[in-house]
DNA sequence: CTGTAATTTCAGTAATTACTGAAACTTATG
DNA sequence: CATAAGTTTCAGTAATTACTGAAATTACAG
């Protein structure tokens, strides 16, 4: 299979393609991510391919899904006539990426289809209750989105402070109370 | 298809498993467990085999799955003989549980295999490099799980205040930092 | 216990999804 | 503008995953 790729290496990315295919993602799409995040350099498609032991033309499916999802940056090393492509090196950005794509392409539709839903007038008892539950979805699912946009607009360091309050955030919760009093 | 399903209905249970499919749950799966997210009573493995046009052995093993990840409650009739099956009412439990699950079965065994890699002697700079971004990893992974396990903690009401937080989280991080000083 | 209703298992099959190689297309270069 | 290097497309095939029906198992009322 592999062409260069230290067991290290392959390790991580084996795993990462099992975890991407737990998650909805391309086994293969998972692992040629995890390739070029775990890389320095750029890597131009035959290198994934080479690395990976995937066809041609299988790389370049995954590359453009990858670029689809905006995980990707495409760059031309200059003098190379070749493509190359290579991920953010900053995790959190990655993260924030991924919340942000699967905002557009899952959750707001679910959204837009509860919303449909709940404009219609029950025909019964039943479809009441179904009503309420799809309320409570929307409620949910809209809050959630809410903070996850909200989030999106801190930078590194906020973030991780706002992590790194953890266990405190009950007392965090009270002490807006108090001064909202 | 549908024996007795309004439209209302069926289309919230057909986007669910659409919605199931795409992040790793098996699309009839997730029908049935919008399904019965949706009814009020109780729903025996016939009514779900009935209802959403699936084999009785289908239901069965979906059901299976359910519980596995512990988002249906089995529960006895009494006076029947049959095995009758509901959703939690609030759609926050379900979350939670969601959550949780998800948390047991891939990111606890993805912060494990990283601390794993990360214990071993990089080879060369490559390797080097490589665990550098599993390290980041490993980090905000761990710092999502964190923030994940405190909230489960949360009651509903102090959950809602967090998220209805918003805009104001900046805010809140602000007033922390004076706190602490 | 016995008989029957209900559930589970599992081997076989269907459906879906993923992957490949060959050909078509694109782009840059001499 | 011809050629060659590089990329994409897509029809065909392979691999995986999902589903079914028949048979086995379990659970329980009488």
């Amino acid at each position: 299979m592999a062409e260069h790729l230290t067991p290290m290496i392959q390790s991580c990315v084996l795993h990462f393609g099992e975890m991407g295919s737990r998650w909805g993602i391309n086994r293969t799409v998972g692992q040629m991510y995890a390739l070029l995040v775990l890389s320095e350099e750029p890597l131009c498609a035959d290198d994934i391919a080479a690395a990976l032991g995937f066809s041609r033309s299988n790389v370049s499916m995954g590359l453009k899904e990858l670029q689809s999802w905006e995980l990707v940056r495409l760059q031309h090393i200059p003098g190379e006539r070749k493509e190359f492509y290579s991920a953010p090196d900053d995790v959190w950005e990655i993260a924030k990426t991924l919340i942000e794509q699967r905002r557009k392409r899952e959750i707001d539709p679910t959204l837009s289809t509860l919303r449909g839903l709940l404009l219609e007038q029950p025909a019964n008892r039943e479809e009441e209750y179904a009503q309420d539950r799809m309320r409570d979805m929307h409620e949910m699912i809209e809050m959630l989105t809410q903070w996850t946009v909200e989030i999106q607009r801190l930078d590194q360091n906020n973030l991780r402070n706002l992590l790194k309050l953890g266990g405190s955030l009950s007392k965090v919760l009270d002490m807006k109370d108090r001064f909202m009093k």
